[in-house]
DNA sequence: TAGATTGTTAATCGATTAACAATC
DNA sequence: TAGATTGTTAATCGATTAACAATC
């Protein structure tokens, strides 16, 4: 029953936690030590001890965790009483793609707004939604309480909006551009995707793997 | 002169440094020191040091790094000499869009196959690619030399691929489905982008900031 | 009761930060 | 020479792992 502060390793860790017992569930497994679990996710049994004590701790000395216990606690961490309003910027090729994640993959995140500086597009329709101009994009989020910036513009553009983005009020960005908004205001929330980092790091990995 | 392995938070980093260093570089910046590029990165003068010496150390003590200087090494370190070959497994939406990305905006890596299990794709031509049935693979990375596996199918499709992927010999993973292969053989090198798991992060996050 | 397995405290490990001698 | 800034060693911090008493 501590209820520590969980760390953002726990935090990373706990939407893996959520598929894996998930799946149990579905399999119809009733019960699930931490080892088993440390197993599935390839840690260790201290380690899943500590995380879920983290949140208070839902097992019981003896017999091991609940999964039906387990599956709706963390699915209470995870999901939000009232899901959050995410609004897409840059409505180019992948970012109309992760517009199409969100609304399709995503429980607890609403997309609301799509936006891009582009006229060719602004005024399209799609998944029953107009792109609307960049520039009203923070009185958009004014009006209709956003929380979440999706954010997949080129670099520039990322940057221009810096500004606009902290007058916009929103609590976090999932950031896809180059820009990186946590270096220049760390009072944000923001998770990066920089898909090219990644695969450079994965790169990286592949080539220099017998280095030493 | 250490040349130390480089841990995985530090390879992590290399890509943000190469991304700030090539910008000094074409605005016309000479000479940058350690201080100057913590505050570029939200990091620490020693920690850039450190992160540096474990490439062998590329500064001048009193002087700083010269930029050029650090550009081509860094540019070493992230580009192998001859280019990755990599394979998509899955061309569906994210992977299509994957895809392209690697064809448009990645330096190192060539995209060299595509492959679905869909009859209704197969056959059809992307970026002047033709999508080849999903059963192909393996017998295409041994003729082919692949290095690197872009998984873009559902969970139960990855599931089924894992002893294939064995198989083939490719060398990494990147890895946008959500069967883990890291988890179930810890020789391959994998990089994972669970967007779904990302996303949930942030939620927590923001649900969460204020907590204790 | 004995066996199993948690919750929690203590020990270890690794990464980050600080300090300082070396040197341009 | 004095000032600046690195390379490198030492100190700190945080996360992971181990140990063990509590308890089902």
């Amino acid at each position: 029953m501590s209820h520590i502060k969980a760390s953002l390793p726990v935090i990373r860790r706990l939407p893996r936690y959520y598929r894996y017992i998930t799946e149990l569930k579905n399999k119809g497994t009733q019960r699930v030590s931490s080892s088993q679990l440390a197993n599935i996710m390839g840690s260790t049994p201290s380690q899943v001890r500590q995380d879920f004590n983290c949140f208070g701790g839902f097992g019981q000395q003896g017999v091991g965790y609940s999964v039906e216990l387990l599956h709706s606690e963390i699915e209470k961490l995870l999901f939000p009483p009232e899901k959050l309003n995410a609004v897409l910027l840059g409505a180019g090729n992948l970012g109309v793609t992760i517009a199409n994640f969100v609304l399709k993959e995503s429980q607890g995140v609403n997309l609301v707004g799509m936006f891009d500086s582009d006229n060719a597009i602004i005024g399209n329709k799609l998944f029953g939604m107009e792109i609307k101009p960049m520039s009203s994009f923070v009185d958009f989020c004014q009006e209709e309480h956003v929380d979440i910036l999706i954010v997949c513009t080129p670099k520039d553009a990322a940057e221009e909006l810096a500004c606009d983005v902290i007058k916009s009020d929103v609590k976090g960005i999932w950031n896809y551009s180059h820009f990186d908004f946590s270096v220049h205001d760390s009072s944000l929330i923001v998770e990066n995707v920089h898909l090219r980092d990644n695969l450079m790091a994965l790169s990286y990995r592949i080539t220099h793997k017998d280095d030493e």
